[in-house]
Parts: structure tokens; sequence; C-alpha cells
RNA sequence: GCCCAGGUAGCUCAGUUGGUAGAGCAUGCGACUGAAAAUCGCAGUGUCGGCGGUUCGAUUCCGUCCCUGGGCA
């Protein structure tokens, strides 16, 4: 006797798609949960920058993992993963449907699909490891872990960081870890997957639209306040769109309209990214 | 009206001691296994302001005209 899996819809696509829309309107037709799948609006700190919905919009739909972390923890695919995974389950058991909403596309993958089970990274040799510069990760990983080394580009600072952090932390090549995926729901699940797009000058358009909202939202406020923790400039809150611009400007390096203009910029690139990660990337699952 | 500086890729500019040109940014395409709104890779484009002249050959030298900016009147 095969019960019938139970259904988890998922709206990913790229950024300013109007995908908060349509998980909003999904979850008051079916009576569901929304549960947040985006890097960035995970963190508390960053509720206007990160295009968060408003509490007005939330009204009366339960939302989950929005703001749920604090800007001065770095959240991961696997952390995020685990904690979606909870709150899936937490849905279900209330009767609702799970509705994963975003764009982040590493974080649906890793909950759907799974990720290598590299353990925890040694502090110190994190530490250790990010204090070098790209050229020294680069010699150093051809000398410790060589079939990595040859699986990257030199130039790819971040890539050969993390090869290089899990070489010494665990003593074993990320490429081993690799050919192990665990901890995916998908198989447990029947996945409604949709991807939500527009074509990309309408997309654009709309990007820039709703960047000047967020200026006209308190943007700047939202980063001054960020800047007066004094938050390690490497952690994810840091670098999200938008805070590095609005940050120099706030410090009077360059003028507000340059740093829209850059924040604009780096949101089209991001949203050109989702968009390709989508198109190749995504889970296909047949219903 | 005169003098000076410029007119080269969508933008900002470099360059060619004469052999039809290149960077950055933008744009397009792509990669992506624990920082992913991150990190990284690839690609295209030009009547080199117009018209003449010199030359085997002019974007480059000369003349002239047009346009822009600045200065002087």
């Amino acid at each position: 006797m095969i019960s019938p899996k139970p259904r988890v819809a998922v709206i990913a696509g790229p950024t300013a798609s109007g995908k908060s829309a349509a998980a909003l309107s999904l979850a008051r037709a079916e009576g569901g949960t929304v549960i947040n799948a985006d890097a960035s609006q995970v963190y508390a700190d960053l509720r206007i920058l990160s295009a968060r919905p408003t509490e007005a919009e939330m009204e009366g739909v339960p939302h989950r993992l929005y703001g749920a972390i604090d800007g001065a923890r770095a959240c991961t695919a696997a952390a995020w993963s685990a904690l979606a995974k909870a709150d899936v389950g937490a849905a279900l058991s209330e009767g609702r449907l799970p509705i994963l909403c975003g764009g982040t596309g590493l974080y649906l993958n890793t909950l759907l699909l799974g990720i290598a089970p590299v353990p925890d990274i040694d502090p110190g040799v994190r530490a250790a490891v990010r204090a070098l510069d790209t050229a020294s990760l680069a010699d150093a990983l051809a000398k410790e872990d060589p079939v990595m080394a040859a699986c990257l580009r030199p130039t790819d600072t971040q890539r050969l960081a993390r090869a290089l952090e899990v070489r010494r932390s665990t003593g074993r090549s990320l490429a081993d870890w690799q050919a192990e995926r665990t901890g995916g729901i998908a198989e447990n699940y029947a996945v409604d997957f949709q991807v939500i797009d527009r074509p990309r000058a309408e997309l654009y358009e709309r990007c820039d639209r709703r960047f000047a909202a967020m200026l006209r939202a308190g943007a700047l406020a939202e980063v001054e306040a960020l800047l007066a923790r004094g938050l390690d400039p490497d952690l994810p809150v840091m670098k999200a769109i938008g805070v590095p611009p609005l940050a120099a400007h706030l410090r009077g390096d360059i003028g507000l309209e340059e740093a829209a203009e850059i924040a604009r910029r780096d949101t089209r690139r991001y949203a050109k990214r989702q968009q390709t990660w989508f198109r190749t990337q995504s889970p296909r699952f047949t219903a």
C-alpha cells in the first residue's frame, strides 16, 4: 500500500520576477505556509534591501525564514536547508501546503537534492585559509589537493578557499565528498516546481523601479544601521546587493546617484545569473 | 570673429613613428555541491566627425568644413 506523497510547492525565479506575490496567492488559495528560499531575505538586517515582503503583504499567511538569522552570522546552504526541512515538515503537520519561495538556486537544490556531507570546518583552518590571497590559495591547493585544483580556475577565490579548507579540515578532497549527496527531500514529496520568469528587458525595468522604491522606503537608513554594527565586511549581509555602494555613499566616497547606479547594475547582473541558473541547474521533476 | 583643446565601440577613453584599432564599463552567453544577492569564465560590435589632397596605401600627415568644451573679444 503506497500512500500518496505530500505535495510541496516551489516557486523559484530571478529577483523582481514576482515570486512573492505568486507565493502569496497560492498560499491564500490553498492554505499554505510560505518558506523563504532566498539567501539574503533570511537576514534580519536586510528588510528593505532584500525586498522582503512587508507585514501588510504577509497578513494572514504564515511566513517562515524571513529575517530569521542575525546578520552577524553567515547562513549556509546546508544550514538553510536544515531549517527549511523542519518548516516543510511543520507546515505539513499543520495541514498546510509548504511553499518554498526564493531565488537562491543552490539553497533549493541542497534542500531538494541534497549536498555533499562535509562536516563543519575547523574555525582555525577556515580563518587561516581565508586570510590567503587568490594566488596563494591556488598554489596551496595545487600542492595539497591537485584533483580539486584541476577542477577549479586559479582565479576562483571562493571555490579555491572552500576546497582548501575542506582538504585541511577533513583530510579528504572535496572531490571525494562531492561524489555523494545526502539530505535531499525531493524523493519523499510530490514536488511542484515552478519557475517564474519574464523577458529580460521587463525584468530589468522591474529591478530598476524596485531599487528606487527601496531608497524611498529607507534603504539608506537600513545600511546605516547595518554599518553601525561594525560587522566583518566579508559577511554575506555586508555583500548583499546594494549594501556596498550605499555604504560607500554614506562614508562620503561616492554620490547617491552613483551608488544607485551600481546597485541597479548589480541587481541586473544577478537577475541574469539567476535566469541562467534556473534554466540550466533546476532539478527536473516529473509529475 | 580669433585662439586653444577635443571629435575613435552603447559610454569613458587609449592607440596607430602611415599598412583599416584596443581597454574598462555597459551588453550578450555560460559555469556553479556548505559565503551563492557569492565566486568565476567566454564573446561581439566600429563608414577611427564630413569632404578633398599627398601617398602604392590615410583613422594616423596636410587643407577645409561641421560639431562640442574652454578662453579672448
